[in-house]
DNA sequence: AGTATTAAATTAATAGTGTTTAATTATTCC
DNA sequence: GGAATAATTAAACACTATTAATTTAATACT
């Protein structure tokens, strides 16, 4: 069928015309606000809602943008990783390729974590979920050929320590990209603590630890948590 | 000097009262998009141009938002803390306070974070850099504390441990604002792992760690981070 | 071939934004 | 009161996302 208009390899390769296009206007300028329809448009020569034949907003677009830097991501930590590799080499060496993917193209990671869309287009997008889903799964195998080598333990899931170091990891580069360490420690200088921190736990993990309550009522934070000066 | 026009203390009062609508609109609707100056106004029942009388644009007032915030989340973490307790029970009870902010108030947390101003009138914003500097402080000097009494290795500076067991919260945290988690781990399981992971690191902190190198030109990641598909 | 159909692209229009400038109101001093 | 000046507002500009109407172009059928 589809006896009319484009062929869905066409409308696939002007798809990632327009992604192309506004990628480079955001990781040249930096900022969504940067990627208009208008500015996507001029790039590509084509009237300003020509892409919306193709994305049905710019969530869409932007999410699909998200999607495709996801990707990327993955594909920088399985060109390092090496799964006969000693697991603390390569915990090591997943962190820094994850770190040093953020650091390098700090727009890019802004756009995948900081840039956080208000409608449910995101969350309804089985293309970003799987995307997030099998870069987490890259850290997951590393952890679990490290379990399998026994040289981790095996007292907690590979899933459930790939989401703590990655959380790790993230919270060293977004703070970076966020330009928001407070006294000259740079992120060069807390890599290597944190993973030896990261390291350690995970490798000295014990089972059944006590779980630190944050849904205590009469924990005296909501009511201290005011703003006004 | 200044004999006509509102006294120094009318005006601070008039900024927080615009302050005050900016952030419960902010708070409610969440995202900067709804907090226009023509929606302050509303608020306010002024118009949309007053408020520059009090904030050169909207990064001023966003900046003085931040500011704000992180005076908040100082007083949540100071409002949980004992410096004689024990420095294990301390440093998960500020973890479990920072967390608790940040997972109460999901808005506001991404305002500090991820609501990115790209010009630099941030940078330049010594009070936000105080009140940054601030919070941040509470935890230094809970773990220099926990030096001091000897619970806590002396072979990493404070500060600096400081930064990294904040990263370590702000990544979960922020992992779990921006909804970003996977596979059904939620920040609730995530916590207590995170917590022990870190503290044991602290604990078992080995001086002069061999940094990890994120600078090697010839690491495969530069190459391999490419986007398309 | 020529025409109807339909896809693709463009133009026009709406409603909203941040910001600047000019005009206006209100207040204070003399 | 009148002049000076602070505070506020109204008007305007250049953007933005999105929708609707219109035009252009390509196919299908007779």
């Amino acid at each position: 069928m589809a006896r009319k208009g484009f062929s869905e390899k066409e409308r696939r390769a002007r798809r990632e015309e327009i992604l192309d296009a506004a990628q480079s206007l955001f990781e040249e300028q930096g900022g969504i606000e940067a990627v208009s329809f208008r500015n996507v448009a001029s790039v590509m020569g084509c009237s300003y809602t020509a892409p919306y034949r193709y994305f049905s907003g710019k969530d869409e677009l932007l999410t699909a943008l998200r999607a495709r830097a996801f990707r990327g991501i993955e594909r920088a930590m399985l060109a390092v990783i090496d799964l006969n590799a000693p697991a603390r080499q390569q915990l090591e060496t997943l962190a820094a390729a994850y770190i040093e993917f953020g650091m390098t193209r700090p727009n890019l990671y802004a756009l995948m974590f900081f840039e956080l869309p208000n409608t449910d287009i995101a969350q309804r997008s089985i293309e970003l979920k799987a995307a997030k889903r099998d870069a987490l799964d890259v850290c997951t195998r590393v952890i679990a050929a490290g379990q399998g080598a026994g040289e981790l333990p095996g007292t907690i899931d590979a899933l459930t320590a790939s989401h703590v170091f990655w959380a790790g990891a993230h919270g060293l580069v977004s703070l970076q990209v966020g330009e928001q360490f407070v006294m000259g420690r740079s992120v060069r200088q807390l890599v290597p603590v944190l993973v030896q921190w990261l390291r350690t736990g995970l490798e000295q993990h014990e089972a059944g630890t006590r779980p630190v309550s944050i849904d205590n009522k009469d924990n005296a934070v909501n009511d201290g948590g005011g703003l006004k000066a």
